[in-house]
Order: C-alpha cells, then sequence, then structure tokens
RNA sequence: GCACCCGUAGCUCAGUGGAUAGAGCAGUGGAUUUCUAAUCCUCUGGUCGCAGGUUCGAUCCCUGCCGGGUGCGCCA
C-alpha cells in the first residue's frame, strides 16, 4: 500500500521535475534493508543517472524537490551513492492501523484486474496412499487457492485424480484373485495397495502374471460390465477416504474431475490435431513434433544428441491406440477453457515433470489455447539417503502417518504445560498446532529446493515453526479475555516507543505481501512475513505493557494488540492453518 | 550428450542488482513472584561452489567449469 503510493509519488515527481522517464520504466521502492535508513527505499535516480547523464545524487535532490509525499512521510533523506530513503509519518502509520482493525480484508486491496484462475494440484492416485510427496502440491496449491481469493480472483479448484491408467489392470487382477473383502471394509486403500504392491511383485517374477494383467486392463478399456465394476468401486473407496483426509487437513476442491472423466475426448481430440497437422503418425504411434516456431535450445521437441538436433516427440497415441498423460492433458486444458473459461492454468506437480509440461503447453498452444499455463514446480522430498523418495515400491512416509505424529507431539507438549484446560480443548488445540506446524514446515519453505525429509523438521515446535507464530496469536487473545468486558477502542492514537512503531510498520506491509506472494507463486514469502510479525509482536510485548499502560498509550497498544491478532489470523488463515485462542 | 533445478554459518534453510548477507537448531551467558517462557535478550559461527564478464555497485544477471539431483518415443 504505502509502496504503491510512495511509487506513484515518485513517478509524478519525476514528470514534476521535466524528467522524462525511459519507454517502461517504473521506479521501484522496496522495503528498506535497514531500518536504520528509513522504512521504504528507491535506487530509481542511481538506475536512472547513466542513461540520463547525470550525478545520481544530484537527479535525487531534483526529484525530491518536486516529491509531494508530506501526507505520508515525515523525513525523504538523500544516503550514499544516491538512495532515496522514506521514512514515514506517524500519523500514517496510525491511519493504517484503524484500516487494519476495520476492513474485512485486513487492509489488503483488491487486484485491479480479477482472473478466472484454475489450480490443478494434490492429484492423489486411486488406490495408493497419500505420502509425504503429496504434502508439497497439496499444501502449495491449497495456499496459492486460498491467497488469490484473498486478493480477489475467481479460484477453480480441481482435483485431477489419477483414476484412469495402467495401474489397474494389476488391481483388477489381484482384486478377482486375492482381495480380502474383511480388510477392505476396515481401510480400503490400505488393502488396495497391499494387492496392487503384491501384484506389481507378481508381474516381475513371473511374465504370465504380467500378460493376465494387461489383458484385464484391455477389458477394463474396452467396458467390459464386470472391470467397470471394480474399478468403479476402487475409486469411489478411495475418494471416500480421501475425503476425510483432505477434511482433516482442511483442504477443499471445487471438483474432482480425475483422469477417467476424459476418456471420450481423447479419440477425438487425436483426430483432430492428426486433421489439423499438429500432430503425426510416426513409428506407428501418434505424436507432436517440433514446428521449428523457437530456437532448437528452446524447443521442448528436440533435444541434441552429438550436435544434432534430434526429435523429442510427445506421444499422445501408442502403436496400441491407447493414449497417454499428454492426451488427457491436453483434454482437460480443452474443458477448463470452454467449460470454465479459464484465463490462466496452474498446475502446482513437481519439477521432474518440466518437459511434460511444456510440451503439453506448446501443443496446446498450437491448437489456439491463449489460456495462460504456468507450471508451479516444486523441489523433490529426498530421502535420508538424499536420493528421492520411491512412489513405485512405496517405501515412504505416510502423510496422515506424519500429520498424527506431529499431533502426538502437539498433545504431549500441551500436557507439560497444563494451562488448566479439558481434555477436549487439548485435544483441539493439538490438531491445529499438530497439522499446523506440518503445514508450515512445508510453506515456510523455498518451494523449488529440494530437502530431506526429517522428523525434527516437520515436527519441532521451536523455533522459526507454526507454535512459535501461534503462540504470538495467542498473547494478543490472551490480553483481551484479561480486559474484563469490552473496551472500545477509539481512533485516538499514538506511538511513542520504537517497538510500537516497529511493530505498526511490519503490520502495514501485509497489504503488499499478500500480493508478492502471488507474483512468484511463492506462500514462503507470507510464511517468512508472518513470523516476522510475530517476533515484532513478540518484541513488542516485552517491551510494551499492555495492560499496565494508560490512557492514549493502553488504547494504542491494544490497538495494535487487535491488528496483530487479525493479521495473523488472516495470514495464517491464508497458509491453511487454523488459530487457537489459548495454547 | 542436451535441457532444467540446486550449491549461502557445524546442521536445516531464508534472502536480494545496492549500504554491515540473515533466521532456526546446536553451543554460550543472561532475563520471569509474567499481559501465556511454545517467549525475550548476549556472544560464538560466512572466501554466498570455482573462475571470468557486464555494472557506479554482483551472493543475485551473463559465460565457462566443478559438484549434487531430475528429465529426455510409446508409464502416470
Amino acid at each position: 500500500m504505502f509502496r504503491a503510493v510512495l511509487t506513484d509519488r515518485l513517478q509524478a515527481a519525476f514528470t514534476a521535475a521535466g524528467i522524462a522517464l525511459p519507454e517502461g520504466f517504473v521506479p521501484s521502492v522496496v522495503i528498506a534493508s535497514d531500518t536504520r535508513y528509513g522504512d521504504y527505499q528507491s535506487n530509481a535516480a542511481m538506475v536512472l543517472s547513466k542513461q540520463l547523464k547525470q550525478n545520481p545524487r544530484a537527479l535525487a535532490q531534483q526529484i525530491v524537490d518536486q516529491l509531494q509525499v508530506t501526507d505520508i512521510c515525515e523525513k525523504i533523506s538523500i544516503d550514499g551513492p544516491g538512495f532515496l530513503n522514506f521514512t514515514l509519518s506517524p500519523a500514517a502509520l496510525i491511519q493504517r492501523l484503524s484500516v487494519i482493525l476495520k476492513d474485512d480484508h485486513v487492509g489488503v486491496p483488491p487486484v485491479t484486474k480479477a482472473k478466472r484462475i484454475v489450480i490443478d494440484f494434490s492429484a492423489p492416485n486411486i488406490a495408493k496412499p497419500m505420502h509425504v510427496g503429496h504434502i508439497r502440491s497439496t499444501f502449495i496449491g491449497d495456499s496459492l487457492a486460498r491467497v488469490a481469493r484473498f486478493i480477489g480472483h475467481t479460484v477453480i479448484t480441481d482435483n485431477h485424480v489419477g483414476d484412469w491408467g495402467t495401474q489397474f489392470g494389476m488391481i483388477i487382477y489381484g482384486w478377482k484373485t486375492q482381495l480380502d473383502q474383511a480388510k477392505l471394509k476396515l481401510d480400503p486403500i490400505l488393502e488396495l495397495v497391499t494387492v496392487y504392491k503384491a501384484i506389481n511383485a507378481a508381474t516381475k517374477a513371473d511374465e504370465a502374471v504380467l500378460t493376465l494383467c494387461k489383458t484385464e486392463l484391455v477389458k477394463l478399456q474396452q467396458g467390459d460390465p464386470e472391470n467397470l465394476a471394480i474399478w468403479k468401486e476402487c475409486v469411489r473407496l478411495t475418494l471416500e477416504q480421501l475425503e476425510k483426509v483432505y477434511g482433516a487437513l482442511d483442504v477443499k476442491f471445487d471438483h474432482y474431475l480425475g483422469e477417467s472423466f476424459y476418456n471420450e475426448a481423447l479419440a477425438p481430440l487425436v483426430a483432430d490435431m492428426l486433421e489439423k497437422g499438429i500432430a503425426k503418425v510416426s513409428e506407428g504411434a501418434t505424436a507432436v513434433f517440433s514446428d521449428g516456431s523457437v530456437k532448437p535450445e528452446n524447443d521442448p521437441f528436440l533435444i541434441s544428441d552429438k550436435d544434432e538436433w534430434k526429435a523429442a516427440p510427445c506421444i499422445i497415441r501408442k502403436t496400441d491406440g491407447g493414449f497417454l498423460y499428454a492426451t488427457t492433458d491436453l483434454a482437460t486444458i480443452d474443458y477448463r477453457v470452454k467449460e470454465w473459461k479459464a484465463d490462466e492454468i496452474w498446475y502446482v506437480v513437481g519439477a521432474p515433470q518440466q518437459l511434460h509440461f511444456r510440451q503439453v503447453f506448446a501443443a496446446a498452444k498450437r491448437r489456439g489455447a491463449t489460456t495462460e499455463m504456468t507450471h508451479i514446480a516444486f523441489g523433490s522430498i529426498l530421502g535420508p539417503d538424499g536420493k528421492m523418495f520411491k512412489t513405485r515400491s512405496g517405501e515412504t512416509v505416510g502423510l496422515l502417518e506424519v500429520i498424527d505424529e506431529a499431533i502426538e507431539r502437539a498433545r504431549a507438549a500441551a500436557e507439560e504445560k497444563d494451562q488448566g484446560l479439558s481434555d477436549a480443548d487439548k485435544d483441539e488445540i493439538a490438531r491445529i498446532i499438530g497439522s499446523g506446524s506440518v503445514k508450515y514446515a512445508e510453506l515456510s519453505q523455498n518451494r523449488l529446493t529440494d530437502y530431506k525429509f526429517s522428523w525434527d523438521k516437520m515436527l519441532s515446535l521451536q523455533g522459526n515453526t507454526a507454535p512459535y507464530l501461534l503462540n504470538a496469536y495467542v498473547r494478543t487473545r490472551s490480553i483481551f479475555r484479561k480486559l474484563e468486558g469490552t473496551v472500545e477502542l477509539t481512533p485516538d492514537l499514538e506511538i511513542t516507543e520504537p517497538a510500537e512503531r516497529a511493530l505498526a510498520m511490519k503490520l502495514a506491509q501485509f497489504a503488499e505481501n499478500a500480493h508478492d506472494v502471488l507474483e512468484d507463486h511463492r506462500p514462503n514469502l507470507l510464511a517468512n512475513y508472518l513470523y516476522e510479525v510475530a517476533n515484532t509482536y513478540h518484541g513488542f510485548y516485552e517491551a510494551c505493557n499492555v495492560l499496565r499502560s494508560e490512557g492514549t498509550i493502553r488504547n494504542t497498544r491494544l490497538t495494535l494488540c487487535e491488528a496483530t491478532s487479525r493479521v495473523l489470523k488472516t495470514g495464517l488463515s491464508l497458509l491453511g492453518i487454523q488459530t487457537t485462542e489459548r495454547m
């Protein structure tokens, strides 16, 4: 908010000073790297000085002479080689506080241009449990969806479940030959996984089993009633259980349009692409090749082999007539564009699939799609050996297992602290802290970095973790509980202590931070910001007693507490983390 | 081979074309008859993988190397 205003004012000052800005140049204003210099800073004068052949400090002075910011700044200075440093006035900060208190969006302005955004995330496979690898897609996708909605976009979340594919040959064969109905009732996914693993192992030992599985798959694809019924039951049972998991994680989807939903569209899609010359038949398969529209090194359909660029086609139909991952994705894009009128589609999928998406996006564009498609990639979660967790063999840590353990540890901590709460309250608090900790551990990290899975990392309750942020929130609420009766917060505010000012300043930055998150699809920016808010609040809390203060000072401090409370609660909710009044 | 991602403190990780590169953990020494200590404050800890280049200024951008990971015609 302040950043945007200062940017506008700077631009106006350039105009007023008669300085013509280069085409497309927008003076950048950022939060000051060191608060000693001010609250915000701009390097515009230094950047322009070369192009305009002027001394940067002299140029800065010209701008300052024309700058009209007295309504929000108490001081502007030119420092070092030509930095413009802005110090906000107490009045401006106070005004911001009252906005944070009253506004139902906590002072975060909506986007100027709302878009329709489809977000594709989580996407678990049928008959396979969600493991820690699903943490990233699920939590990052959910958080991005929350933030996008919060700042005014229309968001459609779609869980593109892996409910069709070659694994069903094995599952159906296993269902027919060794399914345990009793166990299926108890824990459907576990039983299906057990069966799948057993058959998978059997196919490796015995070629004949593999052939039988393939037969079952073909029958399914040809619409055999029995196999179709088994498949449907597998999907139903798995989805039912998945819904419970998502419920526990507080993750919601608008749609569950799995791969099977697009089956009917695949044959016509391939026919259409052949007809339009986008795809062609090669070695029996149908595939999309390079159209030579971009440089070879940027072309997803080319690969270099000994100084020679060779075709790296994207296959959309196998020699045996079967369709592939890419085919379904193309049909899915059609649907999302046509039915949902998507302006943008975001895929929250791991980095290893980058090439796949580059090919699919390029193919979709050749078919005329103008929708902006973004692959929001993330790094892998590695095993203790530093290598990728293997999903095929299934030797990974289960998602629910992690959450349960986290809740248990939080429960133990609550027990140890013993605030005299009921068991039910402790359970609820442990649930919020436990699942919040796991989410925060994921979301506070840069999505592109690979990381080693560690129980300690996921479950730590000390340091930069969810409990730290929740504890700050709890401290704000505790003060209001002690007030005995409601206190009317009045607009007469006065900032006297540095800790008060620092907190007010930090809270004001929420307006900018929420938008920055979507700039690069990075929830960790929000997590980091909230950590700073909590840290600043804890500092304020130690330095400034609220309840023992009086008059305007007390009113100001209470206002700061309420504003902190609102920013933390809202911010955490954008990460998908709930808050608790006590802990 | 080619493409993409990563390399920052003992460990786990943030961060940015700008001013003295930051947190947490671990280690150290303190603070509380509390507004909830799941807190705060000290100190210790760095050739930002290496070498060039662009720039007034590079850990960040470019090039080349080194190291780790991933992906590259009929799995999803």
